[in-house]
DNA sequence: CTGTGTGCAAAACGTTTGCATGCCT
DNA sequence: AGGCATGCAAACGTTTTGCACACAG
């Protein structure tokens, strides 16, 4: 997603209905770069939005990954996470904190499927995970 | 992991038991392609070993990663898989029936980390995760 | 004999579901 | 008015934990 006005119309283009919840929800993702789980975005809606519920949470990030304005990254063990940034780009992930980070170097040059795997396997789109550790873990472990 | 004996051999090295289940559970994954669940490996050692538990299962599976014998996956949303195939290579998987297949074109040529992310992340490893349409799906869906 | 491994049951965890009510359009 | 959205509580499937007992070394 780009903006919060975008992804609104974008639900009422289709009959879906902008709630407060909803928008409150988009205003959290906009912009975010910290691919938060649910749990974040809920911890953060709650905020300004006591009432809300999990339920309507994962409601709204469903329906916005079906009508395309999120992405759902699956690089962590215990929880989904979601990102709103839809350019291609992969992920790195801490091995200690967990914290994922963005590398927007584009692989797609040498990631070109061989035939014989495109023959039996119709592939749709890729990605790519880093594993590793960040700066600042390696400074609390002692490097 | 490679052999049975040698995965064995690996345990006793480090002052693991080694034990009836055990040799069972690595029996199922010796030469095994198929990325299997806790629970496929769980019904495959069933069936000759009908009293062991599911701790057994996560206890073993987590000895034989923190000894680096198999792989854990972070590919599929909802449960975790391994790989006893510890050589380089990467996965396709089905977003239909979401089995994994393997993928052992070489890519690493071009996956290179430039110096401004590793200045920032120090990278173990990576993943590569295509995701689409397996052929038994795309015949079975009308393609 | 020591301590690691086992199996059971229960708990934990993130996520999903059923349902009555609420509210956007 | 109609139907989608909300919030609650309960269910779900996978994984983890606490504990007493068993057995490999």
């Amino acid at each position: 997603m780009d903006t919060v006005d975008g992804a609104l119309q974008a639900l009422r283009s289709k009959g879906l209905k902008i709630t407060p919840q909803r928008i409150a929800i988009l205003k959290v993702l906009q912009g975010n770069t910290s691919h938060p789980s649910a749990e974040e975005i809920y911890k953060k809606v709650t905020r300004k939005h006591p009432n809300i519920s999990f339920t309507t949470i994962y409601n709204t990030l469903d329906v916005l990954k079906k009508t395309g304005q999120i992405r759902e990254l699956i690089i962590d063990k215990t929880r989904k996470h979601f990102d709103p940034d839809l350019s291609p780009h992969n992920h790195l992930i801490c091995d200690t904190c967990h914290t994922i980070f963005d590398i927007f170097e584009d692989f797609s040059d040498a990631i070109t499927i061989p035939q014989s795997v495109s023959d039996v396997f119709h592939v749709t789109g890729h990605e790519i995970v880093f594993y590793g550790i960040c700066k600042e873990c390696l400074q609390k472990t002692g490097n």
